[in-house]
DNA sequence: GCAAGGTC
């Protein structure tokens, strides 16, 4: 590797923290002719270390430096940044480009000046895939300053003496492989991410009130492949407990008392559900009551401290004994690392290397008021107490444990929670080298009637590591002595019921646990991704620290499961991780694991949008819809026709309005309001493949345009391809002739029209316009006159039983409505209309009809020729079939097909579901 | 204004 002797060759280190670059360099410097010198770099919180070391016999001046973490983000390129720029399908194709942030030139500028004077670099950064990840990006940077470096990898595994001087002498190549999985993870990540929360934020914010939020325009509803199966866990832990259905049950129970106490046997059975069996037995056992101890067993019993700290122990744990959120630990823990007071917080390293001297820093602690005796005791030979401690078979190779590396009796400056975190890292640490706790043990079994009963008496021989280990207990009861053989008459002999209790709601320590069962986050993300889901307005925690989703967390889970997906799931994270693994060691090809995994996600968000009436049907059982003008999304997506020449960020694509008419609008809307109107006479509009020769800036998209023949002059065709970019006549002049569907002219092109009993033209006017219901879209009523608003919110479900005799106009197709009876839990007895027609499934308390019943009838009547099929191509069509599930009417007077998701009866939904309780 | 991953 090295030349041998002569030349001095200048060798930049890179760590990855600052605290690493300063730990090596301590490490390397220690006994070298010169020590250890430090200078400020350009960036305050990375100094740089100079010293002189001989690498394989190679003179070598050694400048070391550190990055923070990642050196460089993932972003898609500037054209996909703004939301409205593109449709958020391409962002699973749009270019994406990796670069050093703003706040990361700094150090992007240490390491170039730096670098140019050096013939090697030695890349210390963590050894794990990011580690690996963060070394090309390092090498990135220092290659293009400098063209003729020698690039090496150092591997360590602990900062200690043995292990830095070995991994110097023993250095190896960066591997590529493991940054190349790190590379599949960040861009799966971005692309899902963004293109998701621009789905989902779009589609729902301005659709629902959302309560919750004081200004919900500005509110983000996000989605990562962390955050959801986060969500997703406390989501389905919270509706396992509201599927709960307490079962009763029974059980026999036993005591005794002696002049030594009181035993307590439990029916070995447990307990059985079928009241009649469990007094059958009873009445056995009252009839023969004699016990006669069919075994006695004693044995010794350790429980065992536990095993080093890792982070998620630290998290679960602070959780557990103090309350405190995983997030506060890891900002304390960050503090007391900082200051020196602990080890490195981040690590999922829970066994102490060998050669760590682990008396030494027990030692420290001798001088402490409240556990310095335990310390002592610790060391010393004659109380036996001191034991090597157990792992728990994991390792980063890059931290150890988290212990304590500095004496304090706590500092002024300390908060509570400081105290607690540094008492909890130092009690543990003393624990986990301690001896178990030593309990005897004794078991009794007795027999009464041919069943068996037994009981369980504990003494704790020995406390020891129970001593300094405050936060746990070890509970032991007292039994009396029996003897194999004997025979006694218990002093009770019960039958006792029970009713069965559902699940608590997940702990942090229970979601941490999830989440690192199911490989969700890393040690040092975890907190943030529980925190996102409470940022989010996703869950809340109680005040016993237990997790329940809020009314949006549960209706976004709702919406995607509805759909059939487990993008709540931890299992696309888990595949995600596989083929990571796959790529870091060698089995797959970075392109094809991104290509096949992007590809099944671009299907799978397509196939998302298309079933979001799902997302918006879930919404609807837990929120208002808003009167805003909004589904965003449902409007933002189009075919492209050009370029905006506006604002030249945006693209502009052609739109149906909810009204039917069509145009071309700018995505940057509302920062955009370019728009070009097209004639109101158009019945269908797509756009095509051609480009308009003549018009620029190009490529300018054709447009097949089928106009109504009763709304054209008869010399003009009813097909056309047009082009909307100000070459095309034909096209002018028809909006000249029938008007646009804009609110500006509306008027004067209703006059143009000259055709008054189009049906298109009798909706498209400004007054009308306003008249119209901001629920059902229909004319003729106000929202707060809706009949659909009968069953908003999911409280009217019904189920026919007769056919009954009177009927009124459908208010959605014209067809005629039949009085039945409805026939649920909730509702038996009421009567509702429903629409005959097959195609429709329009639904009405006929209570909710009041004084209404006569004007909407005339609306049904005046509207139902206008509406024709082209009301129906407003969202009707996809749940609109008849199916062999019970239909209701949503907020938006579609109808809505499904099951509950808790019993899966097709009757009713969940939110109404008598499991629920 | 979107993700998750480093770390200050």
């Amino acid at each position: 590797m090295a030349g041998g002797g002569g030349r001095v060759i200048r060798v930049l280190n890179v760590a990855e923290k600052p605290s690493v670059a300063k730990a090596v360099s301590g490490i390397l410097s220690k006994n070298q002719p010169g020590g250890m010198r430090v200078r400020d770099g350009r960036s305050r919180y990375n100094k740089i270390f100079e010293f002189n070391y001989t690498i394989r016999n190679q003179p070598c001046q050694m400048l070391f430096t550190s990055v923070t973490g990642h050196l460089m983000e993932l972003e898609f390129d500037e054209r996909y940044r703004k939301w409205h720029s593109c449709d958020p399908l391409d962002l699973y194709n749009a270019p994406v480009r990796k670069f050093v942030p703003e706040d990361k030139l700094d150090i992007k500028r240490t390491l170039e000046a730096e670098v140019r004077s050096c013939q090697w670099i030695v890349l210390w950064l963590d050894c794990d895939r990011e580690g690996e990840n963060i070394a090309f990006e390092v090498l990135d940077v220092c290659r293009q300053a400098n063209h003729n470096l020698n690039v090496w990898r150092a591997r360590f595994s602990a900062l200690i003496d043995r292990e830095i001087h070995q991994s110097v002498q023993t250095l190896v190549q960066p591997n590529q492989l493991f940054s190349d999985a790190v590379d599949v993870r960040q861009e799966i990540d971005l692309r899902i991410g963004a293109s998701f929360t621009r789905f989902q934020t779009m589609l729902l914010r301005g659709a629902f009130v959302l309560d919750f939020a004081t200004d919900d325009r500005n509110i983000v509803l996000s989605y990562g492949p962390c955050q959801f199966p986060t969500l997703g866990f406390v989501v389905e832990r919270y509706w396992e407990i509201q599927a709960h259905e307490p079962e009763e049950f029974w059980t026999i129970n036993c005591t005794h008392n002696s002049d030594e106490g009181t035993a307590t046997f439990n029916w070995m059975r447990g307990h059985l559900f079928d009241y009649t069996c469990g007094v059958t037995i009873y009445e056995m056992c009252i009839q023969e009551p004699i016990a006669t101890v069919t075994k006695v067993k004693q044995q010794e019993k350790l429980k065992y401290p536990p095993h080093p700290l890792s982070t998620i122990e630290l998290e679960k744990r602070a959780s557990r004994y103090f309350r405190m959120s995983s997030e506060q630990t890891m900002k304390v823990a960050e503090d007391l690392y900082q200051n020196g007071f602990i080890s490195y917080p981040r690590t999922e390293t829970d066994s102490f290397s060998e050669k760590t001297d682990l008396r030494t820093m027990v030692q420290e602690q001798e001088g402490h008021p409240v556990w310095g005796i335990y310390a002592q005791r610790l060391l010393d030979p004659q109380s036996g107490l001191w034991r090597n401690p157990s792992g728990g078979g994991h390792d980063d190779k890059a931290h150890p444990p988290i212990h304590p590396t500095k004496f304090s009796a706590g500092e002024t400056r300390w908060s509570q929670d400081h105290h607690r975190v540094y008492e909890l890292v130092v009690r543990h640490f003393l624990a986990c080298v301690s001896q178990p706790a030593v309990g005897a043990e004794t078991i009794v079994e007795i027999d009464i009637a041919g069943e068996s009963f037994s009981a369980c008496g504990r003494v704790i021989l020995a406390k020891n590591y129970l001593d300094v280990y405050r936060f746990e207990s070890w509970g032991g009861s007292v039994i009396p002595t029996y003897s194999f053989g004997q025979q006694f008459t218990p002093t009770t002999l019960t039958l006792d019921s029970g009713v069965t209790r559902p699940p608590p709601l997940l702990s942090e320590a229970d979601l941490l646990g999830c989440m690192d069962k199911a490989g969700i986050g890393t040690d040092a993300t975890m907190h943030d991704h529980i925190k996102k889901l409470l940022d989010r307005f996703y869950a809340i925690k109680d005040s016993n620290t237990r997790f329940s989703p809020t009314k949006l967390g549960e209706a976004l889970v709702m919406g995607y499961d509805d759909m059939g997906y487990e993008l709540w799931k931890p299992y696309l994270r888990a595949m995600m991780e596989c083929d990571m693994k796959a790529v870091s060691i060698g089995t797959k090809r970075k392109v094809e694991v991104l290509e096949t995994c992007l590809q099944q996600m671009k299907a799978c968000f397509s196939d998302a949008r298309t079933n979001k009436g799902k997302l918006l049907e879930a919404m609807a059982i837990f929120f208002e819809r808003s009167n805003r003008s909004s589904g965003g999304e449902q409007q933002a997506v189009g075919d492209v026709v050009r370029r905006c020449g506006l604002c030249l960020e945006s693209d502009m694509v052609l739109r149906q309005k909810p009204d039917g008419n069509f145009m071309v609008g700018c995505l940057g809307y509302p920062q955009c309001r370019n728009v070009v109107w097209l004639p109101g006479s158009v019945s269908e509009a797509s756009v095509t493949e051609n480009t308009c020769t003549s018009c620029s800036p190009g490529p300018v998209f054709k447009i097949q345009f089928k106009f109504r023949r009763l709304e054209i002059p008869p010399n003009y065709s009813v097909q056309h391809l047009g082009c909307i970019g100000g070459c095309d006549d034909i096209l002018r002049q028809l909006v000249e002739i029938c008007g646009t569907g804009s609110r500006n002219n509306s008027n004067t092109s209703g006059r143009g029209r000259g055709n008054p009993t189009a049906s298109s033209s009798a909706q498209r006017g400004n007054s009308r316009a306003q008249s119209s219901c901001a629920y059902c879209r229909q004319t003729g009523h106000l929202s707060n006159d809706c009949p659909s608003q009968a069953s908003r919110g999911r409280t009217a479900r019904a189920q026919e039983v007769d056919n009954g005799e009177s009927s009124i106009p459908c208010n959605s197709c014209g067809a005629p409505c039949i009085l039945r009876t409805a026939n649920t839990a909730n509702n038996r007895g009421r009567k509702f209309f429903s629409c005959q027609s097959q195609e429709c499934n329009f639904f009405v308390w006929e209570d909710n009809l009041n004084g209404g019943r006569a004007e909407r009838a005339n609306t049904s009547a005046s509207t139902s020729s206008g509406r024709g099929g082209r009301g129906r191509g407003r969202g009707r069509g996809q749940s609109g079939a008849h199916s062999s599930n019970v239909s209701f009417v949503s907020a938006t007077g579609e109808p809505i097909t499904g099951r509950c998701f808790i019993c899966g009866d097709p009757g009713h939904f969940a939110n109404v579901c008598p499991r629920r309780g």
